[in-house]
DNA sequence: ATGAAAGCGCTAACAC
DNA sequence: GTGTTAGCGCTTTCAT
């Protein structure tokens, strides 16, 4: 056919407004570009940006994103994680992993491509970017003790997750690299990562009569859920208590008061993700890699020097 | 087929895991089970809620939602559009609807089910869900008038958005009702509604030079712009200015100091729309219908009596 | 009631 | 290079 002809039936083609059927497409190719985002709670500042992120990762290539919200419910999110499969996604990127999900494993064993965000599992290995869990834990402990802190509480979150797991483990370290106390009370657990969770959690600590003046909490809404109920009892943050807080989500600064926590680009957590997704699904990349992404400090107006 | 192999059937059915390939059905039936939604700014906190509220609606009739995020871009709305359309969506919530937009229009005319969420438009009959605007705002500025506030000024959003427009005729309206001046330089517009958009046109209104000592914001985002820019003049919210903005948005009661606004549900607004989509789709629902949600006043920290 | 066959719109494989 | 054909996995129709 020649160039002219050619031009010509493109034209045609526009001004018909003509556009090739992607589900016929798809039955044929048995590929959707299509792929499956699942987050277990939007309505956390933290995911919005990561979101974006995977969005702006992806669109380039002409894929879409099929979102899933899961509230963190293990059963919402299995039939989210088959209402994906179901439509045939090409690959799927998950903020919601827990430690030992057979779900994962299971679908990495039918070949579909998965790329873990935020969260990362053990002993598995896994296509995974998230933030450097250890170091930004480490640095949110150490700037407790370089304010003079030395009763310093954990907030943890759920011991299955990643998140709470590493966190936990990093302050740990530190208070133990300094010879700081963590008797069982200066430690405890909140049921999940969404906000009002760490409330239980707080009130324990501050029943079990055990004196702090600072914690660390596994993320920015616990951190939140502590100062509230540190308000509760008649304690000022910081004037009575310190508290730094993790992820250092949308609005972290302006929060009364602003929130001291650990930073690291969204964004980039769900663009690398992606683009890792892509390089999986086509190929290219073939031996599972974890991206870990640098974390940094940002004092702001809950944490405060101990007085002496 | 006698009862009883039928459950012999249907234990093997289960048993070897099959399910039902949806591309090959949708590509026979015309139906993909799958509605999109247009958002134009997920870091919104009030578009998490939002979105919620149409997955739950939707989930229960095995519907999934494809999700964009166009960060009110009208460039990308189209694009966004036109990916959903191509994927052949059964309908689609638009959050991101603009006074004069023909691609509405359009795909109504193409008898595609569309639900308006949030945002409205003029002059074509749309299913659509929204908080009651006129009211609501018009709640808020007589807040700020029973404190005492006589010079009080507006930041209102883009008047092609139905928000922007409404809720600056309610803020005309009732200033006019009690025959307060609305100067116009007491009246300042903003790009949009994202963070930040609030930052250049709260500047006007202080350069202009023109005393006020209460300003009503069309939306959060643009009343935490307000508060900054009032800061960063050395005046105080609420001692010097009292602040008040609209969508009682998540967080809303933990900002410094915590926002004075207009509260409507969210998740019902996103349950609503679903819903309707469903009965638009199914054909139950046929002639364009408008919910306006009740809407209430939140009263916090960001406002005061005027000191007389 | 049950089974056979056609066809949705595309792409991949094949023959020309 | 260009045109033809078979078939992806369903649903629907039609014949039995």
């Amino acid at each position: 056919v020649s160039d002219r002809t050619a031009r010509r039936v493109e034209r045609a083609v526009e001004a018909l407004g003509y556009e090739a059927n992607p589900i016929a497409r798809s039955l044929r190719t048995r590929q959707s570009h299509t792929v499956g985002v699942v987050v277990p709670d939007l309505t956390n500042p933290l995911f919005p940006p990561i979101l974006r992120g995977v969005e702006d990762g992806l669109a380039r290539l002409g894929y879409t994103t099929l979102l899933a919200n899961t509230d963190s419910d293990p059963e919402r999110e299995r039939r989210a994680f088959a209402a994906l499969e179901a439509r045939r996604v090409d690959g799927m990127i998950l903020a919601s992993a827990r430690a030992n999900q057979e779900l994962i494993q299971e679908a990495i064993g039918r070949d579909l491509p998965i790329v873990l965000v935020n969260r990362s599992v053990d002993h598995v290995p896994c296509f995974a970017v998230t933030a450097d869990d250890r170091r930004g834990a480490a640095l949110a402990v150490q700037h407790l003790i370089d304010l003079g802190h030395r009763r310093i509480a954990h907030v943890a979150g759920p011991l299955d997750l990643s998140t709470g797991r590493d966190r936990r483990r990093a302050y740990l370290e530190v208070m133990h690299d300094h010879a700081l106390d963590t008797p069982e009370s200066l430690v405890v657990l909140a049921d999940g990562f969404m906000a009002g969770d760490g409330v239980v959690a707080a009130r324990r600590l501050l029943d079990s009569g055990t004196p702090f003046t600072a914690v660390f909490a596994a993320n920015d809404l616990l951190a939140l859920d502590c100062i509230d109920v540190l308000r509760e009892a008649d304690l000022a943050c910081p004037g009575d208590v310190s508290v730094v807080g993790f992820n250092d989500m949308l609005f972290a600064d302006r929060f009364s008061p602003p929130l001291t926590t650990i930073h690291y680009s969204h964004h980039e957590t769900g663009r690398i993700a992606a683009e890792m997704l892509m390089a999986h699904i086509s190929g290219e990349a073939t031996t599972p890699t974890t991206v870990l992404l640098p974390t940094s400090l940002r004092v702001r107006g809950s944490t405060a020097a101990l007085e002496t």
